[in-house]
DNA sequence: TATATTGTCCTAGGACATTAGGACAGCCGC
DNA sequence: GCGGCTGTCCTAATGTCCTAGGACAATATA
């Protein structure tokens, strides 16, 4: 994680580390209160330049999941406290809509995209609760 | 639709299309065989240079989902029989990756997941079978 | 108070994307 | 065959993005 960054790669390198780290806040791996790494901790690990990891730092803060402090780090937060119900709502339908262009260009039949979604569902509940239960999984192996 | 793009909008203009399209396909409003327009009408219709017309129906072509000829126009086409099998999957897997991400930032319940995914399924199948119904609702107002 | 660590700002170069105008090549109906 | 369509290619101008290095300000720690 955040090593296998891809420099040839059409996506830029701080929105791969943003992809990244997103997933694993989704997934509980990372959680409110973690403290996350810092700038220059990041620039190593990811091997990036210290002002790219910061560039993906600024873009977390930007999206409401990290609070970084000068002096202290940064930290992961409960974006999703922040939002307000009505935009939280639009979000999900905006997402929501684009699985269904996308699954409707692709020709899959609603049967499949309905077994398709409850399976895929199932399997990230079960990742979730995988990484959730040592409860510093990801800290314990910096 | 078409009419209304933003062009002082980060995403480039035809891309800004590309959407339109994507969706108006996914909705059965344009269906396999359907004339589209041409490189110049669609110029005309989203006031944009002929090659950004051009460009946004190349992205189309690439993406599978219409066929370009020289001197008789474009067409589309059936982009999902064109995909094999295992392709599609990953392209269905990916995407619905990214909304369960997405909603787990967004901190939704699974249960709520559930229920609005089922709700606009619903919604979307409505929609395909209201624009489906005049069989060229769309064209016609052209 | 020093010192180290933190995030942030400024600037610059290189690369790429976007849009646009002009010209060209293939197809069709008269 | 001719004239009007069609999509396509070439080129240029402009803007924006990405990455990087250097310096700075705020905070914590000894």
């Amino acid at each position: 994680m955040l090593e296998d960054l891809d420099p040839s790669s059409p996506v830029p390198l701080y929105v791969q580390i943003v992809e990244q780290v997103r997933r694993l806040v989704a997934l509980g791996a990372l959680r409110p209160g973690d403290r996350f790494l810092t700038v220059r901790e990041l620039a190593v690990r990811a091997r990036v330049n210290r002002n790219t990891a910061a560039r993906a730092i600024q873009a977390l803060e930007r999206a409401g999941m990290v609070r970084a402090r000068v002096g202290r780090g940064t930290f992961i937060v409960d974006g999703a406290a922040g939002i307000e119900a009505s935009r939280r709502q639009a979000l999900l339908d905006a997402a929501l809509e684009r699985l269904l262009i996308e699954a409707g260009t692709l020709g899959v039949p609603v049967g499949e995209l309905r077994r398709r979604f409850s399976r895929k569902l199932d399997a990230f509940q079960k990742e979730r609760a995988r990484r959730a239960r040592p409860l510093s999984d990801e800290e314990n192996r910096r």
